[in-house]
DNA sequence: TCAGCAATTGACAACGCTGTCAACGGCGCG
DNA sequence: CGCGCCGTTGACAGCGTTGTCAATTGCTGA
């Protein structure tokens, strides 16, 4: 309601000072810097986005973009974002996309392209399975929009990335339950074209080459990342003759699929067997038993992603921004689903 | 990149015609309208929304606001939003919302008003415990701005609420309960600022009246909706020398800790004991096991919110919106946590 | 004391669009 | 045949802000 110019009359100055003010630019003695303040505040004050946004060119927006499947940790991510998106003075705005394998590219182009020139958001931010998609990088390439991508990732110098070292953890964790006396360690996998899958599945086969294990390919199940192919190759590989004693599912929806598996066939876990996922979603530490798995820590790379897109819209010098693309700190939760191997 | 001008250049017309045929409005020769389409298809048109935000206030764009929990309830609402968001043309922007009770009156003003003043969003949308919220509702009412309410309220006049019948509901749930032979049936409650657990409670009470069971207050426990609580619940309630033989929790994730503490105690559920929650969040078929719950169509509730609140924007006539805030279908989900009462 | 320069302030245009209103042309009707 | 009306189209202003650049002020140093 209250626009700039009433706040200039009320100070007595002029417009553009004002806008100085309320900026933080320099060239505005202390004095005249109070009082207008004082005016801003008076008057309730409240800049209109879209006119900032039409003559400055910068949306304080960023806009958060997720397949459309709901996943908590695309919610953790978004939460994360949203966060730093407020204390910042930003607006977070969301996005799905469906299945980009279906569409063709020039739909990609032409949607991007509504989407960054529209709305002329300051950043993007990208998550899995987008974060790793080879097309839709080259596509937006041609933008000139900052993009963070969270999730692992092995495109070609992309900028912005926020990560855990997820084959580390896996390793950790595989060498966790090796530790235990394991040693038939079956794995679930998730999506094939997720890059998680792959730095999951790496990090299991580390461990057990560290260990002298030799990987046993029919200990290895296919998966979805969803509950039920878990829950499919639970029943599947609890069916086996020679039962694995531990199952890594790589993430804990599958996990919990494999222990409804465990269940049904009355396995005690983790006495009959031992299971494991990745994420720390929600559910982890509602399931029966709890979960052992990866903490990622999701809202701290919804934060950063957000924070390192803003840091970069706001110095005009792209040198400066980019601290790198460093490592987030993930965590091994052991919970009650992990035991030694039992004796027999 | 292109502007109008560019699509009115290429059509050999004026800029305000190009307008006209872009926003579908009358006094445009059927021809022309044609050739000023394939322009600006030509030249790959995108409206820059700042400026027609600016200019004719209207923003094409949604704000959900929640409160700073995440949830998966919260997260499934916005999901429909979202969708419904892309399919009409507007954007969805998040916001949260910290515990309103902190909050003094004057910044719960003032947040608001850099909310809505800043952004101009066409709407609106309130999730519990928010939508229920009468300080807000009150503040809420200086703003010209359309507000939808998602879940179970009992506010006066609010105009646009989205929900199910979640006492019919909780009544519904009870009965399968008591026609399993169960009469000593347990609930757990929600937060008590919250309508849900009200609306929830009384469903179940409902239930017992009319089979003429007596509500024993033993049986009632406090909670807040978080799983922690629900498994505290369970202790005590399982440690009852007279143990119920059904407990029903207000929300799925209470209803997971009430099933751990069963477990804990090697109880078997159902034989020992059934457990049925409330909601049907992405938890309850997960457990094990497998939760019986009343499923509320969340992205079907997003959608019709949204759907509501873009109606009311794009009508002139207020009057003419508002298809009457009727009930969504609700429906019973069952599942493997409930059987028959043991006969002992 | 006064030129010269930096710091401060303001006037004005412009961002890209839509609302208002005027101009134009064709057609029905007297 | 001419008047007036309606259906089309366009010129122009203005939404609220920031960028550019000019004007003003205050201060330093010769």
């Amino acid at each position: 309601m209250a626009r700039m110019i009433d706040v200039a009359e009320k100070a007595g100055v002029s417009i553009k000072t004002v806008s100085r003010v309320l900026n933080n630019e320099p060239h505005v003695k202390d004095a005249l810097r109070e009082r207008v303040r004082a005016a801003a505040e008076d008057v309730g004050y409240v800049p209109s986005s879209p006119a900032r946004a039409l003559r400055s060119r910068r949306s304080y927006a960023i806009h958060m973009i997720s397949h459309s499947h709901r996943s908590a940790y695309v919610n953790a991510i978004q939460f994360g974002a949203v966060q730093t998106c407020q204390e910042r003075g930003y607006q977070l705005m969301v996005s799905l996309m469906e299945d980009l394998r279906d569409m063709p590219e020039a739909d990609l182009v032409a949607r991007f392209e509504r989407l960054v020139e529209a709305s002329k958001p300051d950043g993007l931010i990208l998550v899995p399975p987008l974060s790793n998609d080879e097309r839709l990088y080259h596509v937006l390439e041609r933008f000139d929009v900052p993009v963070a991508r969270v999730g692992p990732n092995n495109l070609p110098d992309a900028r912005i990335i926020v990560k855990i070292n997820e084959r580390a953890a896996a390793r950790e964790l595989t060498a966790h339950l090796i530790a235990l006396g394991h040693s038939r360690i079956a794995f679930v996998r998730g999506k094939e074209d997720q890059n998680a899958t792959h730095e999951r599945f790496a990090g299991y086969k580390e461990a057990l080459d560290q260990s002298g294990l030799v990987l046993d390919e029919t200990l290895v199940h296919p998966g979805d990342f969803g509950f039920s192919t878990g829950l499919k190759a639970g029943d599947a590989l609890f069916a086996l003759a020679d039962r694995p004693t531990a199952v890594f599912a790589a993430n804990d929806d599958m996990a919990a699929g494999v222990l409804m598996a465990a269940h049904r066939l009355r396995l005690d876990v983790p006495g009959d067997v031992s299971v494991v996922g990745f994420d720390d979603s929600e559910i982890a530490e509602k399931m029966w038993p709890a979960l052992t798995t990866v903490r990622q820590p999701l809202l701290a790379m919804g934060n950063e992603a957000t924070r390192q897109l803003i840091d970069a819209a706001t110095q005009s010098d792209p040198a400066l921004s980019g601290a790198p693309n460093e490592y987030l700190d993930y965590e091994i939760i052991h919970r009650d689903s992990t035991g030694p191997v039992r004796q027999s």
